[in-house]
DNA sequence: CGAATAAAAGACAAAAATATCTTTTATTCA
DNA sequence: TGAATAAAAGATATTTTTGTCTTTTATTCG
């Protein structure tokens, strides 16, 4: 059990891949970016699809065609990548499970959860999208393996 | 997808009210456990197995049965619970799913995210089982809904 | 002992997440 | 125009998680 579901481990290293290839104009393709970042490419495809509709990444059909993101969206917080995913739950739900949070109501958690969610969520929020594009590009950084 | 999973969920509520109700040496049974902290009652049934079996909690069959905690027991960190149900990868894991987490071949998030993490683990280790009886007593936190 | 109680254990079912494969649509370019 | 390319879309499969039901085992107590 990881604290992310495997689509949205896939989507943000499929994200930052794109982001980084996109600084040159280049679009990869999904059977390369899978390869990249070590995910199973039809499962990718599904993800990329939806962050497409989302208005996360763009991509062209056809030779030539791939992955892109608008130098805008470049800006973007990584936040929005899982909430275009899978809602925004994990900024928001109770750390037990109670149907929702609250502080009139707490359970035992609230007071410290809600510190370690906050933070999860400040550093979603406050990371880019492109942040990492030039480490990513020397090696510096990862995301495969 | 909330940070924990369901199983944890209901296993973390379900323990604070064993706790709260072993202080006077009493034994609540499956079904006032499940109705309580409103989770499917042969569910938790497992899930409370799987910590007997850890030695996070204890149980007695038949008439006057039920489950406890032991005084020593209501010591013991919450991290417990999460590392007998699912292991420590939560604690451990890079936030992206790489295999490994590392300070030599980082991923992009690796400096933010072990943050998270770290205040995550800190929480669940500084937080006893026992902690939060007199509150739970006196319904000024809650376990369910 | 024998009936009642309650957890343990096992079998099964449903739902969700993850993964794979095939067909369709849009685009390029010779 | 027609072949090639690549994403979109649809169908299906597998695995994991979550949930339910039944049988067994241990214990109490009359
Ligand atoms: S009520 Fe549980 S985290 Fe706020
Ligand atoms: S390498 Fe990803 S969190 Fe450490």
């Amino acid at each position: 059990m990881g604290l992310f579901s495997k689509t949205c481990e896939y989507a943000m290293r499929a994200v930052f891949y794109i982001a980084s290839h996109s600084a040159d104009g280049s679009r990869p393709g999904i059977k390369e970016i899978a390869e990249n970042i070590n995910s199973p490419e039809h499962f990718l495809a599904k993800i990329l699809q939806k962050l497409s509709k989302g208005g996360i990444i763009s991509s062209i059909k056809g030779p030539n065609g791939g992955f892109y993101i608008e130098p805008n969206g470049l800006k973007r917080p990584l936040a929005d990548i899982i909430t275009c995913l899978e809602g925004d739950e994990i900024f928001t739900g109770c750390g037990m499970g109670l149907s929702y949070c609250s502080e009139s109501n707490p359970c035992p958690l609230h007071n410290e959860f809600k510190k370690v969610r906050n933070q999860l969520t400040h550093m979603l929020y406050k990371t880019s999208i492109g942040e990492f594009n030039s480490e990513l590009l020397t090696g510096a950084l990862t995301l495969n393996k």
